[in-house]
DNA sequence: CCAATTTAGATGCATTTGCATCTACCGCAG
DNA sequence: CTGCGGTAGATGCAAATGCATCTAAATTGG
């Protein structure tokens, strides 16, 4: 009842989740800590992508807030930091009075541009030698899925 | 040569990373704020879990900070918080004068017990129904390759 | 054996984070 | 239109984090 290789599927959910997680916690530990990230954080520099891929531009706070592992208030104040720094610009959203709207500066454009280029050689630099290109495909296949299957979901309360 | 899917290794490991962050970030998300983490934080709550993975019961400082995403200060600190709640016991190394024991007190083994059932629990219930259980155990294997594919490797510095 | 370098961990201090709360606005029921 | 919940963000404040630095112990080179 014990045997290590009884793997319930309870155990094995668990153990996935672990294996994905310190693998995370490995690369981003090198990522971090890499040349790229001198001007500006990891979270603060994950705003920018995210905002250099939305087609409109313009993109909502609360939007932003799914991508990234931050509450509601600390991205607030870090998306006030980049204002200040000069690298997005805030404006009203346009259909709703209480929303407010993002997109880079061209500075910010810029700034983006410059750090991807490093981080996406060191993402490589690390991805490359450890998976083959099959392997990562497939990778992204099974993340993408775990994704999706938890993303369209909006954090349901019980309805009670 | 800009087509979308002529993808080249360099692009394909960055949206790799890409979705393997997004996923992680996703999954975290919806575990750090159900119910199992009202007592511990889930930093603080790993901590505990590595120290009951070990088998010798005792691990050092320097060793746990590979596991986590803290800095080697913050992971001080977080240990000191532990041990004045009682969850954890500190005692000098043995061999090495300069360095610091861990291990769980009986009070923290229950809590990470209890904590833990909870928590596998939920992951279970995330990676259920998103991923098979044949793709749960490709996602495990493909990350711990990557995984161990960076971590044998002690940032050494080349001896020249 | 001793001085110089390196490593483990702790600490002062400024920054960042999260929780709780607040305000303003939306949407809906009457 | 008015009042009532519900949502989007902002803010006060305490707690957590990271950087730089410090101390002590181990290691290395002579």
């Amino acid at each position: 009842m014990a045997g290590k290789s009884a793997e319930s599927p309870v155990r094995l959910a668990a153990e996935t989740w672990e294996s994905l997680f310190r693998a995370q916690v490995a690369v981003m530990r090198k990522l971090q800590s890499g040349p790229a990230f001198r001007k500006l954080a990891v979270n603060e520099y994950d705003v920018l992508f995210t905002l250099s891929r939305c087609p409109s531009g313009w993109l909502r706070l609360n939007e932003l807030n799914d991508n990234v592992l931050l509450s509601q208030s600390s991205l607030s104040r870090l998306v006030e930091r980049l204002e200040k720094r000069g690298l997005i610009a805030r404006m009203p959203a346009p259909e709703d009075g209480r929303g407010v709207l993002l997109k880079l500066t061209d500075e910010g454009r810029e700034l983006q541009k410059e750090i991807g280029r490093e981080h996406v050689r060191d993402i490589s630099e690390l991805m490359g030698p450890a998976l083959t290109q099959a392997e990562q495909k497939e990778l992204m296949r099974l993340t993408t899925k775990l994704r999706s299957s938890l993303g369209p979901r909006p954090p349901r309360q019980d309805p009670r």
